[in-house]
DNA sequence: GTCTATACGCTGATAGAC
DNA sequence: GTCTATCAGCGTATAGAC
């Protein structure tokens, strides 16, 4: 994510300095609970550059939004140009979300805390968003090629992303108080165990039998 | 969750109409973009009465989010309560989870989706609420048993119920077009394949050597 | 306890000078 | 393009009758 670290560190020109501004008190307080008049004076900017350059506080999330998703957008395609089987490439996109948790949080944050249909109401949810389509293609990928043992797509795709997702949500929340880095290995190694195609699943627990209510 | 059905299907109480109301109206436009004589209009009561129940709109979400917070309590005390594995245990609240996704989806949806620091500042994240840890310590007692091959409790966890936590996002969001209780078969069964304590980890992929960036 | 009518502050947005 | 001053509307909350 190349061009994300200079809208991030150095905000030098009056775009970045209302997109930076904006995306800390988006994160620390919530889209609704912040007005325009504080991304100005955050950004040190008057009013009318923001309304000028994005048109009103929407226009600011929006800009936001599309710039950050085309950020990891990049990144994921980054992943899937290099020379790697799928399985690798699903590992090096978790390790990069997991960097970027602990080094850009706030990027982070926004792109999986936020509810983005508040504000913007026609788009699509992220989850369908090209990155998101593109990880599950992936898997789907390995799928095809005997990497990962075959099932529902949507199945897969989840149990091989969902628990790095939850560590990132557990992290961002606080509840998690080391770096998400440190768990790299054993989270890769949990999710890859038990997904390698011939294996036989063995001593399968029962499913309980009176499951009713 | 006996007592939730009382509280949404039968509006009788004015604090029931108030609550569902709420609830309903939260879910579908988000809490900024709810007005309480939106509240008030739907829930065919004054704002005065609202004032007197609950003492404003963030008293309603308040209510709300503890009232459900308990109803979610319960439904895993009850899991614990029963004479089960720990693995079943984990199954079963994914079950019901699944199940009231499909059934009560305006109730996950609150509980999954809300930013609830937004109006409940001074609260602990959901993740670290109780039915939540309740979660974590029914996979670590599942571990110290012997059903669950040991690891960090928070990556062990996470794996557990993270697939089956993405998969509820997702169909929240309508990215999965299907019930959930037609994945929860293969659901349950990708989590606990890999997942036996003895079993030896075969043909892991080796970790990419130049991971840095 | 329930209701209506009203007040007041905040916030998004604009107008117009520079 | 940038700024300041100002407006208009909405939304929370209250006052007071019933």
């Amino acid at each position: 994510m190349p061009y994300l670290n200079k809208i991030v560190s150095t905000p030098e020109p009056v775009d970045c300095r209302i997109l930076t501004a904006a995306l800390d008190l988006f994160v620390e307080r919530g889209f609704h609970n912040v007005s325009v008049h504080d991304v100005q004076k955050e950004a040190n900017v008057s009013i009318g550059s923001i309304y000028n350059h994005f048109g009103g506080k929407e226009g600011i999330a929006k800009a936001l939004y599309y710039h950050l998703l085309n950020e990891f957008e990049e990144m994921i395609n980054g992943v899937i140009e290099e020379d790697l089987s799928n399985r690798e490439r699903c590992n090096k996109i978790i390790l990069q979300l997991f960097e970027y948790t602990e080094s850009r949080r706030n990027i982070i944050s926004y792109m999986l805390h936020a509810k983005h249909r508040e504000f913007l109401p026609n788009e699509p949810p992220i989850c369908s968003s090209t990155p998101f389509t593109s990880m599950r293609k992936i898997v789907q990928q390995g799928i095809d090629a005997g990497e990962i043992r075959p099932g529902n797509p949507w199945v897969v795709a989840a149990s091989v992303f969902g628990g790095a997702i939850r560590m990132i949500h557990l992290r961002l929340d606080g509840v998690i108080k080391e770096p998400l880095t440190q768990y790299y290995d054993e989270v890769i190694d949990c999710i890859w165990r038990g997904m390698n195609p011939g294996e036989v699943t063995k001593s399968r627990q029962p499913r309980p039998v009176e499951m009713a209510n």
